[in-house]
DNA sequence: AGAAGTTGCGCG
DNA sequence: AAAGCGCGCAACTTCT
């Protein structure tokens, strides 16, 4: 028997004037208790006295337009209630009877290219009082979460909260990234860098290669048109220049001209010139967008931040004295499917390190291979090929998790809402696809137009089917995300104690994150107690959204001066 | 010339 | 060996 959790203090802070902010303490029925007019100056102070007395969760208009100026002023928010990101949730939840209104006042800006002032902030398209508009509008998520059930909507809510502050946090920490490293991988694999940013050596020669054997010493080979009219001249009769289709021509040109592929996407995607743009200081800091993708995935701007080629991870180092934890989850997805659906015989599979062995073991599929492809075929709705042949040997052995998948797809199909496990909902098809769907039901209707409807329907219903399982994979990681970073505060120096002297340059942080794998930055002293936060944050998290269903979610875990696999 | 769309490939 | 989901980005191509 756990003791109820202590009650939480709830205090709105929002930026209410140049260098200031009000604070307004609320009571259990939202009402306002009291209210402070604290200048940025005296903000940390204040922030941290109050978080020490009991737990407070501070409201904030967005952790993305104002995090990062506190921050710089010192100031660390341990929880939050993010108003932007939960309008975005609570606005779109089909979880309950009346969700929240929508307001364009709290729909998430594209960030400017300046830092966010205090003056943005109060210069939306709103006129009225922002202290004001923020508690009632508050007030107004407050009552949507509350007609949730199980409380799911509180915890969506307090996850997609803390991501906002994670995703700030990261930034500002960033990743440590060795410079050199770096080159010596470019070098290594381009050949010499040439002068004013030309075609490095290795990589010219191969193009110098594969002009030759294409018999065209000028041809452009970044065109995919030229390179199409060129490869048919010789007589490699592909479709396009894609690497799959030109994987299956033996001729002579294929092998180098995909090694050039290779080569001319890392230089352009990961080159100098990425390396000048974007490592600085020996830390690369790309734009974190929790929520991003509509799924409840975070997306990145700029940088490339979740593309990062997995050739370049040695260049990810620690620094001298500190230590990398290097975390992933293999297989989420399906766990959370098989946890999602109660399917205790795909739970029996997931146990232990592989979930594709078990499901070899449970005889559904004869090669690990097969139960990979069987599996992601599921969640993607495969229908045809190799992984769409697999999919109904599942079903039999598998028949609840196939039923939750089959029928999110069958809603997305009729242009219905599906929902994650914490109730994050898909939006609504859009007007010209329902309008496509009701002209093919009509009597009359041109076969092409039928034909072309059910294939839009099915598109939407694969959708809808991955929605549900990758919606719930991100919750997951969210909360496990959450729970490493409180963790993390309780090694001393706390962030909050370290904040003055900027927050991360002494203590344990989180430092980069992609769907289900977290890269923490640590001193060495603190790497065990590090990576036992992020191993029992993995397992709160899944007894958060699980009870006590029995689902395995194992990690892969080690503790390395480089993130190198 | 610059915007908008397409292709191809990196990640999960 | 497959062609099923979700993204961002660079470079090329086409549109205006």
């Amino acid at each position: 028997m756990t003791a109820a959790p202590p009650a939480e203090r709830r205090i709105a802070l929002i930026a209410s004037g140049a260098g200031s902010y009000t604070a307004v303490e609320l009571d259990e029925d939202d009402a306002e208790v009291r209210r402070d007019v604290v200048t940025s100056a005296e903000l940390a102070g204040w922030v941290a006295e109050a978080d020490t007395a009991t737990q407070t969760r501070w409201i904030i208009r967005s952790a993305r337009e104002t995090y990062a100026t506190l921050l710089a002023d010192g100031v660390i928010l341990n929880r939050t209630h993010d108003l932007l990101l939960c309008h975005a949730i609570l606005r779109d939840t089909d979880a309950v009877a009346r969700p929240l209104a929508p307001s364009q006042a709290w729909v998430r800006r594209e960030p400017t290219d300046a830092a966010p002032s205090l003056f943005d902030a109060l210069h939306d398209d709103s006129a009225g009082d922002p202290v004001d508009e923020a508690l009632e509008q508050y007030r107004e998520q407050r009552r949507v979460i509350a007609s949730g059930r199980d409380g799911r909507l509180t915890l969506l809510c307090a996850a997609e909260s803390a991501g906002g502050l994670i995703a700030e946090e990261m930034r500002v920490a960033g990743l440590p990234w060795d410079v050199a490293a770096h080159d010596a991988i470019l070098t290594e694999t381009l050949g010499a860098r040439a002068a004013g940013g030309g075609i490095p050596s290795r990589m010219a020669e191969l193009g110098a290669q594969v002009r030759s054997i294409l018999g065209d010493e000028t041809l452009h080979l970044d065109s995919q048109q030229k390179l199409l009219r060129a490869l048919h001249r010789v007589g490699v009769h592909v479709e396009s220049t894609s690497r799959w289709e030109l994987a299956e021509q033996s001729h002579a040109v294929v092998e180098p001209l995909l090694a050039y592929k290779k080569m001319s996407r890392l230089l352009s995607a990961n080159g100098w010139a990425w390396l000048a743009e974007w490592v600085h200081d020996g830390r690369f800091r790309p734009v974190y967008i929790p929520g991003g993708v509509v799924t409840g995935r975070w997306a990145s701007a700029g940088g490339g931040a979740l593309q990062l080629p997995r050739s370049l991870r040695p260049a990810v180092r620690a620094d001298p004295g500190w230590t990398l934890i290097v975390a992933d989850v293999a297989q989420l997805e399906p766990r959370m499917l098989a946890a999602m659906s109660s399917d205790r015989a795909m739970a029996r599979a997931a146990q232990g390190r592989d979930l594709y062995a078990g499901v070899v073991d449970s005889g559904a599929v004869g090669t690990r291979e097969e139960a990979k492809y069987a599996v992601l075929g599921a969640m993607y709705g495969a229908t045809t090929g190799d992984s769409g042949r697999l999919v109904p040997r599942l079903r039999k052995v598998y028949p609840r998790a196939m039923a939750h998948v089959d029928a999110a797809a069958r809603t997305g199909e009729d242009g219905g809402i599906v929902s994650t496990w914490l109730g994050r909902s898909s939006p609504r098809p859009s007007a010209e696809w329902s309008r496509l769907q009701s002209e093919a039901t009509s009597a009359d209707a041109d076969p092409a137009v039928v034909a072309l409807a059910r294939r839009r329907a099915r598109d939407w219903g694969r959708f809808t089917r991955n929605f549900v399982v990758q919606g719930t994979a991100a919750e997951w990681s969210l909360i496990w995300l959450a729970e490493i970073r409180h963790r993390l505060q309780q090694i001393p120096p706390s962030f909050t104690e370290a904040a003055a002297s900027g927050p991360f340059a002494r203590t344990p942080h989180l430092a980069f994150f992609l769907h289900d794998e977290v890269i923490l930055h640590v001193p060495e002293q603190h790497a065990e107690a590090a990576a036992d936060a992020v191993r029992e944050a993995a397992t709160v998290a899944t007894r958060r959204l699980f009870g006590d269903f029995p689902i395995d979610v194992p990690l892969d875990l080690r503790i390395a001066m480089s993130a190198e696999k």
